[in-house]
This record gives C-alpha cells, sequence and structure tokens, in this order.
DNA sequence: TGTAATTTTTAAGCGAACTTAAAAATTTTT
DNA sequence: AAAAATTTTTAAGTTCGCTTAAAAATTACA
C-alpha cells in the first residue's frame, strides 16, 4: 500500500467526519462544501479513492468508507488531536489556533512519531476541544454528549466539548470566558430569535445564540 | 509572496547546501543528483523558480539564491534543525532516524510554530548532528570545522559535527559509540587504502575509511 | 584544433488535482 | 404526473511536477 497524499487523506478524514449523522454515506456536495472543491472535482476524487478500495461510491447516492479507508481516517483524527494537543499544552498555543497549524502535521508520515508523541503527552484521551483521540489500535472512547440546542432547561451540565474549526468562535468563547468542564444551566429559552439564556458555574449570566449553543457539547451531572 | 510547495522548498534548501563549497553556484546535474530527479525536471523548474525571483538561473552555467530565495532557505534549514532537535531531545528519537521525519516537518507553514518551538527548546543554537540552527533573523553561527579527512596528525581534536543525511552512516557511529564533542586524535595514516588510526578520548582506538572521515567535522583543541 | 564525451536544454507527453460548462439523473413542487 | 429546481456526473481544459528522447551547448582529450 503506497503512502497517499495530504488531498486524498482529507478526503477520508471528511467522509468519516460527515458521515457519522448520517450512518455512514456522504453526499458530494457536502465534500465539495467542507473541502471548498467543485462538485465536479469531489467526483473525480471519489472514483480514484474507489479504484484504491478506499471508499465504496454509487453514483447519485454517496460514498462512504471500506474498512481500510476508515481505518486511514481514523488515523489521520488521530494524529490531529495529538498535535492539537501538543500544540497547546506544551507549546502554550491557544484553542483557536491550533487546528489550522495541525491540518498540516496530521499528514506526516511517521508510525513511531505518533506513538512517541502519544507517549510524551501521556497518552491523552481527549484533545484541547474535548474531541476523543483514538488509541493506537483505532479504539475511540465515544463519551455521549448532546449539544447544548438540544439540552434541557433547569438541567446541570457540564461543557464538554466545542467544535474545533472555527477560529472566531473559539476566540467568542475566550472572551466570554467559557471554558471545557464549566457547569452549565439553561435558565431561559427566547421563542422568537431562538437565543438561550444560561449561567456559568452557577454565577456569570449569559445569553448565547441557537448558533453558538449548536457548537457546544454536554454532560449531564 | 504566495506558499511555496514543499519541493520548491526543497530545491531553494539543496542550492544553498550545494552551493556552500561552490561559492553559491549550483549545477544541474548536482540537484538532479541529489533531488533524484531527471536533469530535465531540474531545468523546468529552476525557470519557475527564476520566473518568481528566487534563484538566479542562467543556462548551461547554473544557478544561485537570489536575496530573497536564501531568506526561505534559510528558514527551511531553521525548521529542520529545530525539528530534529525536537525529535532528539523531547521525543527520545536516536540520531539516525530524524532526519528523514525533519524533511517533512520542515514543510509546515506556520512562523509562530518556529518561534514557539525554538523557545520551548531553548533556543538551541546547534542541531543533535552539530549543525548550527540559524535564529529568528536568519544569522547563523558558523563554527569553524575541519573534515577528518584533512586533519592533522597528532593533534587533539574535539568531534563538532557529523553528516545527517545517511542514516547508515549514524547507526555505524552509534556502534563504534563515537558522539558528539569526543576527544579525536589521528596516530597513523595508511597510504595504500587511506583509512586512518584514530584514539577516542584517548583510550579506545580504531581504524575508519577516508569515507568516514570526509563525513566527521572537527575542531581543534 | 578537431572530434568525442558529457552536460544541459528543448520538445513532447503523462498523471494528479483542480476548473468551468453542459448534460444527465434525481428530487421537489405544483 | 409533468414541470421545475437541484444535485451530480461527464467532458474538456489547465497547471504542476514529473518522465524520456532528441537536440544543442559545453568540456575533455587526442
Ligand atoms: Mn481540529
Ligand atoms: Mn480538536
Ligand atoms: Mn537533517
Ligand atoms: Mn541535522
Amino acid at each position: 500500500m503506497t503512502t497517499l497524499s495530504a488531498i486524498e487523506e482529507n478526503y477520508l478524514k471528511y467522509i468519516l467526519q460527515l458521515g457519522e449523522m448520517q450512518n455512514g454515506n456522504v453526499k458530494t456536495n457536502d465534500l465539495a462544501y467542507k473541502l471548498e472543491h467543485s462538485a465536479a472535482s469531489v467526483t473525480d476524487m471519489l472514483k480514484r479513492l474507489a479504484d484504491k478500495n478506499l471508499v465504496v461510491y454509487k453514483k447519485y447516492y454517496g460514498v462512504s468508507l471500506t474498512k481500510s479507508g476508515l481505518k486511514i481516517a481514523v488515523k489521520i483524527l488521530r494524529k490531529h488531536r495529538l498535535w492539537e494537543t501538543f500544540l497547546a499544552k506544551k507549546l502554550k498555543f491557544t484553542w483557536d489556533k491550533i487546528h489550522v497549524i495541525a491540518e498540516q502535521l496530521e499528514h506526516v508520515q511517521s508510525d513511531e512519531l505518533i506513538d512517541k508523541m502519544d507517549e510524551f503527552l501521556g497518552f491523552p484521551k481527549f484533545d484541547p476541544h474535548g474531541d476523543p483521540i483514538p488509541d493506537k489500535h483505532g479504539n475511540i472512547s465515544l463519551p455521549n454528549v448532546v449539544s447544548l440546542a438540544d439540552a434541557k432547561m433547569k438541567k446541570q451540565y457540564t461543557l464538554q466539548n466545542v467544535n474545533d474549526d472555527s477560529a472566531a468562535f473559539l476566540k467568542y468563547l475566550n472572551k466570554i470566558q467559557l471554558q471545557l468542564n464549566d457547569k452549565i444551566k439553561i435558565i431561559d429559552k427566547e421563542e422568537f430569535d431562538e437565543t438561550i439564556q444560561i449561567t456559568i458555574n452557577d454565577k456569570k449570566q449569559l445569553t448565547i445564540s441557537k448558533d453558538a449553543a449548536k457548537n457546544l457539547f454536554v454532560k449531564s451531572i
């Protein structure tokens, strides 16, 4: 098995991530949007990935990962999240800057490097955004979280996970001083504009938009 | 200035390194050999780099770096050597494995990453092979060393620098337990096969080939 | 100095990864 | 169920970074 290009690896990674909500099947346009490429380019590449037995591609229907495609995708995710952890914990980058750098580092080819990095970091289970880091064998501990947009009123939650691919969103969280593991309680929901009122650690009270809430994932306590 | 591809960066890096002995001018075939590409490919790329004002290319004569080409080349060298230092010092890689991984890492684009890494490592002046690490401004401290192949008999030297691009050579140094800063004295040179006899730290005595000696750089003490 | 050997460039072409425009298939709306 | 809208594929073309083969320039040497 010859090594894949960075763009091929990205396709596999995004097919994994976009497929999580749609039982594995991903549409051409969704990939095109994510990759910022034309739909024609995506069709082109999907055929080539299918030739390499990394995906199952059915015309006009969609694409999903094969066993070997999944294995590679999970490995890229593992590398991405280990690198993010390194950048934040060791190099003291803020969490809004690490994603774009990890997008490059995740494509460095060296199994020994990944494992040494994992050990250097003390085998972390989650990255700085709360995303689970797959272990050496590809096992991921999937924590059961719910989007804050779907959470119930008056219940106590803790912030477990935030969407990491918008630096602007993460900077906003810095500004309102919302961090992982903070306690969150919804005290009111506004019908009119779908904003929600929350308290953080039973102290600060603030209003956040539906859009922000969708990118925050919480666990009940 | 749009960012360069990894292969363009490699061209600049190799033009810098190959040019060091020939007052900056590098021949097409030397690059072809180093890159393991055909001479035709090299001619092709040199024209494109010249269009971008990164090199001065004169047909049938050779190529050299412009001011901006040099700046980029030195930066790649800085990144390469910082990454090698990180891999050896922090991740405990042996010195024969770090070069190939750094060949990939040197192309990651992030100025903040380089500087944070530099700080994390304590602003090292030399990499694990004794190569000088250019500082943030591109300044390199050039230590005056001489190849052991050209060193004088009976004089005391210390090993300052070893050629890092052959893993086999570095493994050989591991085997004979020769390390940076070891004291070396030439006690005999054999005319017939050009091997030389040395003592290490005034204790171990051993015979090394001309080829090995050419890749060892020493400083007199 | 003329010829041979070597080096370098030019020419033509290829695969990967993109594009836009047009055609075809699918889905939605009426 | 037909028409309209949307999605996806196909077709044709581009750039980058490579190749081989042939031509041209340079260098070596008899
Ligand atoms: Mn990320
Ligand atoms: Mn993350
Ligand atoms: Mn190196
Ligand atoms: Mn080195």
